[in-house]
DNA sequence: CGTAATGGTAACGAATTTGTAATATTAGTG
DNA sequence: CACTAATATTACAAATTCGTTACCATTACG
């Protein structure tokens, strides 16, 4: 099952056409939100705070151009990424002259698959970098750009989940953590997924740093949850 | 006044056109050549040496994308960044399969903030790989002027994929590359094509690399992606 | 025009990963 | 020293990910 990846509004006053890409959208892991005109699209901007929003050029009352302009000088709104949806039939010309600020075209009708390579290069293009700089604590070291774990030289192989896990700890070290904000840092923030299960995946991450000793840096704080420390 | 940062050359029949990128082009500092069919790109190519081409993908005569295939095919050109400008009005499907020699993709109608974002993009990432200098890693070499690759001295056959590919590991080895990243770097931006393709070709480039055991230094990331490196 | 390359996708099985439940062990407390 | 709550460990089935092959469409080339 997709994780969630971030909350798209949908502007276009045909029905169909919202169905569609909403279900493309949510079975991409996205959630979707719908809206037939610019009003119902300004309640879910304030109400929901999407992180990016698709808008039909032709809508009924303001067009999608006259309202992307408005976003464009509105604080709230002014750096929400938007993708025009355009009519195959409008004239070219007369799109290209009035571009309002918009970060993308589609032109209709398109391809499902074309619509969310676009939705994901936008995200990724506004969404902040992940600071990727290697670590380091006592001898063992976590690199996210080559993806290796070092103990003492040693190449260290970790699963999936315990390499995510590491590097939380190597990031926030000294610190306690319970075992739901590790499941939020981790696993991700509307993930549901047991708290016994962190148990269970600090025991494999153990388990791989065993070889060197490097276990003893994870420490357990009774009642409360797990710790990360070079300090006895 | 801006600094010249490079320069451009876009191949257009249609004057209207040349005329608006070449005016976004310049006042975003680049000095803007332009060419109205292949012929003239060809002279502007020869005597101005431009450092990024758009190229639209209708031209009278020979089409743009033929344009391109000939231009990957001389060595003089390489390695000359190309964007292509396509209109949403040919088949999707025509477009989707055309070989990737061509770095990226915009379709018009685009807005200029795109093109420019796509301009600086295709141009700041094109100067690490753009030197043709040989790459050489544990008695695997690949030379990108002679297109060749070469394994303890036997020659070694790749198709034309596999070789950028393998080039792409090669520039940037030790470092863990999404299969998204392999599409955008390998593929190019903008190019729609399933992730688990790259997987396809992965098992292409290893084959070929078998018979002198090199396909040891492509290295499985699970659930991230695929590692070049000399280290186990 | 036919034949060989080449490229992208689907599909199936193998290997790995993951979450949960069941069981064992430990730490804290009176 | 027992008793309890919290954590550790193990086992296992479900889910995911990857490797591989086969297939079809397209292109290059004789």
């Amino acid at each position: 099952m997709p994780s969630p990846r971030g909350k798209v509004l949908i502007v276009d006053d045909e029905p169909a056409i919202r169905q569609m890409v909403c279900l493309a959208l949510t079975q991409a892991g996205y959630q979707c939100l719908e809206a037939a005109d610019t009003a119902e699209a300004q309640a879910r901007i304030v109400n929901d705070t999407p992180d990016l929003m698709l808008l039909d050029w032709m809508l009924p009352g303001m067009s999608g151009i006259d309202y992307a302009r408005r976003l464009r000088r509105e604080k709230l709104t002014q750096s929400l990424p938007i993708i025009m949806l355009t009519a195959r039939t409008e004239e070219e010309d007369k799109v290209r002259g009035l571009d309002g600020g918009v970060d993308d075209y589609i032109t209709k009708p398109f391809s499902t698959r074309e619509l969310m390579a676009r939705v994901k290069a936008l995200l990724r293009r506004q969404a902040p970098l992940a600071a990727d700089s290697a670590v380091e604590v006592d001898g063992l070291s976590l690199d996210p750009a080559t993806h290796r774990v070092n103990a003492n030289g040693v190449n260290l192989l970790l699963g999936p989940t315990e390499f995510r896990l590491l590097h939380f700890f190597m990031s926030y070290p000294e610190r306690v953590h319970t075992r739901e904000r590790l499941l939020n840092g981790v696993w991700g923030d509307n993930v549901y997924v047991e708290e016994r299960t962190v148990d269970v995946h600090i025991r494999r991450l153990r388990k791989a740093l065993e070889p060197t000793a490097h276990d003893r840096l994870i420490q357990t704080v009774r009642g409360t949850g797990y710790r990360f420390s070079a300090n006895g």
